[in-house]
DNA sequence: ATTAATATTTAGACAAAACTAAATATTTTA
DNA sequence: TAAAATATTTAGTTTTGTCTAAATATTAAT
């Protein structure tokens, strides 16, 4: 019989774990401080304090000048908190028909509200969804996330065929250029040439022709068909 | 032409200023120290501290020993949280099926999340509900809420017939009380009889006939037919 | 109208979370 | 491998919001 001890994390130390756990690929991998402190827009001294915070409370792993990862509960805190976030950005999309590039901030406020029923009740709500409006996968209560087989766009052969599933930067600049040029999840996308001077390449989303640059290729996730 | 001054209001200033508004009858009234202090669970000089504060930026009236109201633009400050606390509070209920006595402490926290467009897209997503799951009105964008005419159940004689608009205490006991009697907003209620030692009646709600004492009776605002 | 009781404010401290500047490690480069 | 560059940590402050204890004002009671 485990014992639950259920600690008070602030909204600060969320957002440290949360840094970490999408810096570290989920949190297994090393984080340096700097990342963090840029992610986090804080000063690396800000950082170092909070880090050891956080080891205190058995969050995360550190280990002075090396860096720090998250311990399985502060893995769990982290997913839980995105998964919130995720969740509330496809409320805000599906249900008050916000654009995809606008929900980010409002999430970011929403994901902290603290109630597990309130979560479960959303979630159910929205039909329990597993991907977010940018396709980023939505953890469960449990924090585990089922990745599906992905591949960069820019990563694709000549005429192969394939269907828009999720972004790497999923920043508004992007995503209204994204809709500028019709490309959304779900969109098909065919190769129809390469260029190998400046690796832009010219294709077929949904009927429409155009030409988009390495920059965005290498943003955009699609599976292959 | 005005200039919108946009001041940044923490949660804390956002939570005395609401305390100041309920205390204090929409704010009009000035509100003692000690008042404050009981609402909020903080101590007189936390409170003094926060007014200092709250005054400085021009949101209150604050003379030493003598109290603090509203200004009219803390008002409008104070009516926007109770707002957006009360469209949640419809979204939990009417969205999301939770009891009206599961809302209160989610709304707390939903209520200090920043965006005018997030109330104004809920509140047309909700229909515009101008009452909340507890008959308590909901201020509009401008802070300002349309009374209805009410009495007290316990004001009322003999005989009469109403139906149940509102309440005076919203806690969790009452309303399971309330839940566990079949007393509901939108009750029709008749009073059978009326006991001048004890102040407790006996009534007809929706077919039902119970009795309730004082204690009840005046926590109940009705719409006499 | 004094005294007693209560309410309010002041003064001084503390914890959380950030910062700057200085010190120390680590890594890179010549 | 020693010097230079970069990254990280330590030390000392600051701000926000809270507290306790002591001082002062106001209100109530004899």
């Amino acid at each position: 019989m485990f014992i639950l001890k259920l600690m008070m994390v602030t909204l600060s130390e969320e957002n440290y774990l949360k840094a970490i756990y999408h810096l570290g690929r989920l949190g297994s991998l090393s984080v340096s401080t700097n990342a963090i402190a840029d992610r986090i827009n804080a000063k690396a001294s800000s950082v170092t304090d909070m880090i050891k915070k956080l080891a205190e409370k058995n969050l995360v792993n550190y280990v002075k000048y090396q860096g720090v990862s998250l311990t399985e509960q502060g893995r769990i805190t982290a997913a839980t908190v995105v998964r919130k976030h995720r969740l509330w950005e496809v409320f805000l999309v599906e249900k008050l028909n916000f654009r995809w590039d606008e929900v980010h901030d409002i999430a970011e406020q929403l994901e902290h509200v603290k109630s597990e029923k309130l979560v479960s009740k959303l979630d159910a709500y929205l039909g329990y969804p597993t991907r977010d409006p940018h396709g980023d996968p939505i953890p469960d209560k449990d924090g585990n996330i089922k990745s599906i087989e992905k591949s960069l766009l820019s990563q694709l052969r000549l005429n192969d065929s394939c269907v828009c599933v999720g972004l790497i930067d999923s920043s508004s600049d992007f995503l209204k250029y994204l809709d500028k040029n019709k490309i959304a999840l779900g969109s098909n996308i065919q190769i129809l040439s390469k260029e190998s001077f400046d690796d832009s390449m010219t294709i077929n989303v949904d009927g429409n022709i155009i030409n988009i640059s390495q920059q965005i290729s290498n943003n955009l996730y699609v599976k292959i068909k």
